[in-house]
RNA sequence: GCCGGGGUGGCGAAACUGGUAGACGCACAGGACUUAAAAUCCUGUUCUCCGCAAGGAGAGUGCCGGUUCGAUUCCGGUCCCCGGCACCA
């Protein structure tokens, strides 16, 4: 309530109802309840493969369905991907729009420790709420493909996934994954001998020979290939919060840790996955995204791709070598070099060592460690070079004696897969008796999150499923021997990883995606969602995309073509919306009010959807105004009825000018997503045609098509008064002729000096001759040359004429 | 500190490859309609100065400078704001 628009709720509830009573304005609320209905009875969205047209997978990111419901920001991308698949299926697209449930996630396990509700419930009243609210803004989406990642037949899969990825190893020599089975063949035939050994074992005196490999036992050779498969476990520091009783991600420390909570490392034995051995791909395959630049250049900077050198460093006194990276550590030692790097230069001086500049700093550079470029000095051989230049002759140097190497190295570090919490998806994994772990059999999926009361995890920092006796304790399905289950959960990300496949093949239980139907969607056209998700998610699906790939079970490289960030929506004070600020607006209220058409359309009129912006009362009046407008334009208030003023009659040029130019803008802007300026033009074409006394019915309909992609209700409504009896969802869109847009005269800016003194309007393409005529008779150019002398006259034709005086 | 994005009226914002800065909307002011108000419709609204007025002059896209007949747009410098990173996945 603390925001202007609650304010005025309050103050004044005599000047709605008064409104109310008066002003008669459109009946939003009857006509949308009517179209959605219409359109769920209808399946209007349902879309299925159609080789016979062209596709369209449109994606926008799902949301964690919270407990506080949707706030303004959701539907700001699910208007805008909403619009331009409604657009292209009237362009005959052949367009897939689902949307789903990123449910799995801490804050419902949170609510359970505290009240005792099981994650299960909240989270379906969770979507229930948040599939009310989104329905309510008319979004055509195909609800058949609904997802949610906590059920058991989506998880199923994504376990599933796991598996595949658990049983595969990555081979450098062909840059790819291949199944665990093809690298056991190997050894059974070569032993080690054909692959380079340390790229996945710190220990050299392992290798082995094909009798090696086949006279190891059954637990030798499962150590030997966990060293291999792309998941793997590794004792890691992990954040411990004993307050809240749960292991926390990298990312939710923070969080937590502002609230006043202690966060402690603790080793602890976690999942890996090895996204390392895709760092350049993942860095190579950027450049064929049409993503926004600053995204892309994050993922680079996390990626970390940096080329140096490996150099073996002599040991004085002692024949032993230190090996070392030069960009960073990998070793276990690091290459020092105080005089170019601020970190080095703390470090020696605090143990007094010396510091030696080998670039020289600019003449007048007064810092301590010089990170910028410059020539190479006391360097010997290199000096003079400029720090490229010197790279490349060192590490040609290192080469040549043998005592180092070009090296690629990647910032980017495995991804610490596992989670000690409740509600994720189990590890579909198995530890017997001799410590191996076991990959469950397909057939045994879903591993089925057991029922429990209990959402803590035990001191030890263990997960809460740990505790649960009966579900831990099992049998080996292969052997009937006991086992026990692996007690981690997944973390988020994971459901994430691969939604968008599941989309494509929803029911399927036989696949997680059956290959026709993927080879057809795939990949994404667009794909919209905000810009926290710029590194993390879209990586991680990434990954994922590229090891299923790999595998042959896509046909893509990349998942996801075309991406777009949009804008945070701030509160009306400018502000992020927050509860502790009151500024939070509730979708509900303004749909209530004003209904969705203008919720849509003002989500769109705000301003570019990239850019962030506030939220305002006000600007969804103005909007719901202009919805008013457009129902005056073709209904008559007092009966409801389509005007009688809209006749089959033609248009005048100027109206027929105006009609295409609004065709123009309105299909273009849609197709660069440039929503407000679109919306703008259609406030032009109101603005006139409201006060016609006569309007042509088919451009009243024209104009209703333009309408629909961003007010689908209303628009319904107006063509079926017009005299429709279908839905106006598949006619095809308005095409307009370039020859229509252009006007005959246009006005002409004369300029003296720079400065604009007169304007005129001339006829279209004026004969320069004549045009300067009539520029230098014109009395006030007159004023301006008086008594001075013509240098120069530059003519942009149709638009201006420049003089240039002395 | 490094990387990316951005600074335009009272506010949200427009402006195609350099060519009328401020479309459209909000807010505000005046008017019409009305007994009155609301709603609706019309007019005006970047700032400063001159003028009774029609109108005129100057300044103006964070700031300083450059290129150009002409710069919100291109170049150099500088300040501020937002997002990311700072060995952490």
């Amino acid at each position: 309530m603390g925001t202007e628009a609650g304010r005025r709720c309050m103050v004044s509830p005599y000047e709605y109802s008064s409104i109310n009573l008066v002003l008669m304005p459109y009946p939003f609320s009857g006509i949308e309840k009517k179209w959605r209905e219409y359109w769920d009875k209808h399946e209007t969205f349902r879309v299925v493969e159609d080789p016979s047209r062209q596709k369209l997978y449109v994606l926008v990111m799902f949301p964690y369905p919270s407990g506080a419901g949707l706030h303004v920001g959701h539907p700001e991308g699910y208007t805008a991907t909403d619009i331009y698949c409604r657009f292209k299926r009237m362009r005959g697209y052949n367009v897939l729009h689902p949307m789903g449930w990123d449910a799995f996630g801490l804050p419902a396990e949170r609510y359970a420790m505290q009240t005792g509700i099981h994650p299960s419930i909240t989270t379906a009243e969770n979507i229930a709420t948040f599939k009310r609210q989104i329905k309510m803004l008319g979004l055509s989406y195909d609800w058949s493909r609904e997802i949610n990642t906590t059920d058991p037949t989506y998880y199923k899969w994504t376990q599933w996934i796991f598996l595949k990825i658990y049983d595969s190893w990555y081979d450098y020599r062909v840059q790819r994954a291949r199944p665990i089975s093809e690298l056991i063949r190997e050894f059974e035939q070569h032993g080690c001998s054909q692959i380079d050994c340390s790229l996945y074992c710190d220990d050299d005196h392992c290798c082995f020979i094909a009798s090696g490999w086949t006279q190891m036992s059954r637990v030798e050779q499962h150590n030997v290939l966990a060293q291999f498969r792309l998941a793997y476990l590794a004792k890691m520091p992990v954040n411990w919060c004993p307050d809240l009783g749960t292991v926390l991600a990298n990312e939710e420390v923070e969080e937590w840790v502002s609230k006043g909570y202690i966060v402690e490392r603790r080793n602890m034995k976690q999942w890996m996955l090895r996204i390392t051995a895709y760092a350049e791909r993942l860095e190579q395959d950027l450049k064929d995204l049409d993503w926004p630049p600053g995204i892309v250049e994050m993922q680079r900077n996390w990626i970390g791709q940096s080329e140096g050198a490996e150099a073996d460093f002599a040991i004085k006194n002692s024949s032993k070598v230190i090996r070392v990276f030069t960009t960073r550590p990998g070793t276990g030692a690091i290459m020092a070099v105080p005089g170019q790097d601020e970190r080095d230069w703390e470090f020696a001086e605090v143990f007094n060592l010396p510091i030696v500049r080998t670039v020289r700093p600019p003449k007048h550079f007064k810092g301590k460690a010089y990170l910028g470029d410059g020539p190479a000095i006391d360097s010997d051989f290199l000096d003079g070079l400029h720090v490229e230049d010197a790279k490349k002759k060192m590490i040609e140097w290192l080469e040549k004696h043998g005592i180092g190497k070009r090296s690629i190295n990647y910032k980017l570090r495995d991804w610490l897969f596992s989670r000690q919490r409740y509600w994720g998806e189990p590890f579909p994994l198995i530890y017997l008796e001799d410590g191996t772990v076991k990959a469950l059999p397909e057939r045994e999926l879903p591993v089925l999150l057991p029922d429990s009361k209990s959402f803590k995890p035990s001191e030890t920092g263990e997960s809460p499923l740990a505790t649960i006796d009966r579900w831990v304790n099992t049998i080996d399905p292969e052997t009937g021997k006991p086992a026990r289950r692996e007690t981690h959960t997944m973390p988020q990300w994971a459901g994430s990883c691969w939604y968008y496949l599941r989309y494509l093949d929803p029911q399927n239980n036989k696949e997680f995606v059956a290959r026709d139907k993927e080879r057809y969607w795939m990949p994404i056209d667009l794909y919209v969602g905000g810009a926290e998700h710029a590194v993390l998610h879209l990586l991680y699906a990434r990954f994922w995309h590229k090891v299923l790939y790999d595998l042959g079970y896509l046909t893509t490289k990349e998942p996801f073509r075309r991406l777009i960030n949009q804008g945070t929506i701030l509160g009306e004070d400018g502000q992020k919306m927050s509860k502790s600020r009151g500024n939070v607006v509730n979708p509900d209220d303004v749909v209530k009010e004003y209904g969705a058409d203008s919720m849509r359309l003002f989500e769109m009129f705000m301003g570019p959807l990239t850019d962030s912006k506030p939220w305002s009362m006000r600007g969804v009046e103005g909007v719901y105004r202009f919805l008013n407008r457009v129902w005056r334009m073709m209904v008559a208030e007092d009966t409801g009825q389509l005007l009688s003023s809209i006749k089959d009659v033609p248009l005048t040029p100027e109206d027929e000018r105006l009609l295409h130019q609004t065709i123009k803008k309105v299909t273009t802007d849609i197709e660069t997503l440039n929503f407000n300026t679109a919306i703008a033009q259609m406030m032009i074409f109101v603005n006139e045609f409201l006060s016609r006394e006569t309007k042509p019915r088919a451009t009243m309909e024209t104009f209703v098509l333009l309408l629909s992609p961003f007010a689908p209700h209303i628009a319904e409504e107006l063509w079926e008064k017009l005299g429709h009896t279908q839905s106006l969802v598949y006619e095809p869109w308005p095409l307009y002729d370039e020859g229509k847009t252009a006007v005959d005269t246009v006005e002409m800016v004369v300029q003296v000096n720079g400065k604009v003194r007169t304007k005129f309007s001339v006829p279209i393409n004026m004969d320069e001759e004549l045009l300067k005529k009539k520029v230098l008779n014109d009395d006030s150019v007159k004023r301006h040359l008086d008594g001075k002398q013509i240098v120069k006259i530059v003519i942009v034709k149709n638009k201006l004429v420049s003089l240039v005086v002395k």
